[in-house]
DNA sequence: GTCTTGACTAAGC
DNA sequence: GGCTTAGCCAAGA
């Protein structure tokens, strides 16, 4: 791989809005990877401190965080979320809600509908 | 080179 | 609804 496939990993998950979520194989889809979603992950694991990339927006499959909850990881990416308006349900995020829909997310559910 | 590891996913139970 | 299993693919040792 090139390092321009990193970089596209990071620009897809900079490019999700506030408020919302995608799952790693979303992202890996995104950014022209296929499914190695695996990947993203491993994008997201190396990410500098300082980054500006939202890391916290995005999650495994079902809308559950890649952490076990209770882990210092777990909540700082939770808090992060809630912050933001994203709801839990129960130990994972209501996709349903707040699942990023990419350009669709306009089209489909309108800038109003929220 | 091969082997292990992992911030994953889909399918099955 | 949740847990387990098998498959996946790239990075690091």
């Amino acid at each position: 791989m090139s390092g321009d496939e990193e970089e596209r990993v990071r620009r897809v998950v900079s490019s999700i809005p506030p408020g919302k979520v995608a799952t790693y194989g979303q992202v890996a889809r995104e950014a022209g990877l296929g499914r190695r979603a695996r990947f993203v992950g491993r994008v997201m694991a190396r990410l500098p401190a300082g980054s500006d990339v939202p890391w916290h927006r995005v999650l495994c499959a079902g809308g559950r965080l890649a952490f076990e909850p209770g882990t210092e990881s777990y909540r700082r990416q939770r808090a992060c979320l809630e912050q933001e308006g994203v709801g839990f349900a129960g130990s994972r995020v209501d996709l349903e809600r707040h699942g990023w829909r990419a350009t669709l997310d306009e089209l489909l559910w309108g800038p109003q509908h929220n």
